[in-house]
DNA sequence: GTTCCGCATGAATCGATAG
DNA sequence: ACTATCGATTCATGCGGAA
């Protein structure tokens, strides 16, 4: 099986009208955010984010599969004293733009930045937002399921019979039952909500997100040999991390530095002797 | 001292017309989500939220202490594969009717009930809205603080054994002044994101949210003596706790059995024969 | 080879100071 | 008045060297 990196040098919304439409299955980016990165990216103005980026969506729109699914990771910061919203404001456009919200997870940072101020408390969350193109669309949900904590074992053991009483009073429906189910399973689907901590003794180069992060989203939403693209590449750890998982990756970055970095850690093209679905499963992915 | 909880039967948009400008400290509500319980308050559809909404708001801003704070507990329910955008557009009407969006908390449900849907996982965080009228508005953080992470358990370890027992025991006298700094040390100021099982343990009737959840706003935005409004009061936990806490609180409810049930629950006036700040000191909260 | 401890380092935010 | 820069504040994490 042969597995290719395509890196491209340039602004995505030129970059990305080389690429076929309907190419793409997961399209995982961190976009510079509003205000941020001044001394890589220029820092976009929260007014003019919404402009910035329509163009952008729009080609991620026209290259993504039907089938396929866009997460966004971003989060708006606080200017003077307000949480901006041009994130509120960006989806509303992207929806008129044909994408649909589906979904927001949450990150939950676990080692958020320090700090203390009179009126606010440290920023540990970030937004992971899900756009798609259908409602149907490839959702692997078994390659995420997490073993079940022995709290939760004993929860639903010592609780399933207040719970169900409750649940088939209140809503009536039956669902109490479903409960005894889950009593025999050892894993579990997760949540909404990830809790995952940032890397920050990267002595190269610091990654926007850790590597858990892209690499979640590559397991729920592709399987081995689909198409996995970052507009905004960085430092690479979508590409670098859908590389390692046996996914084609397209990176595209604006900057020299970053691009050149990637390159080398990254080659064009690999190729794997073994099946890819019993070698996958075989590692820890 | 004297605490009173003043409780309303009818619509709070009618009832927030009674009650003085600039009088409450701390606005803690959950309001009927969107399309959610039809069969109690009639299901308020997405598309006609905000102008349900916006009325109700623009009185409470008018109730509202210019050092106050509206925490608004919410979160969009999905409709027909997509979650629906009638929050961020209330949250973009209320900043234009002079609202301030200061901060989002996530409140994370750790227990959230297990369930499977194709394309989505269980839903396991709600929105806490944060409004205020100034940039300027009344915190006590160190109400708030939790204990801090391992690094400090480390520095604790090299105490004497002695000094920890007394660490430990927090008996307050001539000792424990050496400790303070410790024991301040000890804790560290936590994040915009809180982690809150649902309440599981209810009586007959469905609460919306656990009791940890107004406990924490009110201890972070009020003191004793202060005035907490609930205008969708439902089972009255957030009237309930308030009066726990030796806060004033008023609650507004529009259906009958919902306003006699807390009726049954708190009195209009409690007497407290010791100073407040001594007695809540005291006790755990 | 384990465990332990020191240390740098973050998509932060505010308020004051400077141009 | 309005923007740009800087110092102070603060804490979880993982690496590397030490015990």
């Amino acid at each position: 099986m042969e597995i290719r990196n395509d890196l491209y040098l340039g602004d995505c919304q030129d970059v990305l009208k080389k690429i076929s439409e309907n190419s793409v299955d997961l399209i995982f980016t961190s976009p510079p955010y509003a205000d941020q990165r001044k001394n890589t990216y220029g820092g976009i103005r929260p007014d003019d984010y919404v402009d910035w980026f329509l163009p952008k969506t729009k080609q991620m729109l026209r290259v993504l599969k039907p089938s396929g699914t866009f997460v966004l990771n971003i989060k708006e910061k606080v200017v003077n004293g307000e949480r901006s919203t041009y994130i509120m404001e960006l989806i509303l456009a992207m929806r008129k733009q044909g994408w649909l919200w589906t979904e927001e997870f949450i990150w939950h940072k676990k080692n958020c930045y320090p700090g203390k101020w009179p009126n606010r408390f440290r920023d540990s969350w970030e937004r992971l937002l899900q756009f798609n193109k259908n409602k149907k669309f490839n959702m692997y949900q078994e390659e995420v399921m997490v073993p079940m904590g022995d709290w939760a074992k004993t929860r639903l053991k010592n609780l399933s019979e207040t719970d169900r009483t409750r649940d088939e009073s209140k809503v009536g429906s039956g669902f109490g039952k479903n409960i005894s189910n889950w009593l025999t399973r050892d894993k579990a689907y997760p949540t909404n909500v990830l809790h995952l901590a940032t890397e920050c003794n990267n002595k190269k180069h610091s990654a926007a997100f850790p590597e858990g992060l892209p690499e979640w989203f590559i397991k729920l939403f592709t399987k081995v040999g689909d198409t996995v693209l970052d507009p905004f590449m960085g430092s690479g750890t979508t590409n670098i991390v859908a590389n390692k998982m046996k996914r084609n990756s397209i990176g595209i970055e604006i900057l020299q530095e970053y691009y050149d970095m990637v390159k080398s850690q990254v080659s064009p093209v690999e190729l794997y002797l073994f099946e890819p679905k019993a070698e996958y499963e075989a590692d820890k992915y």
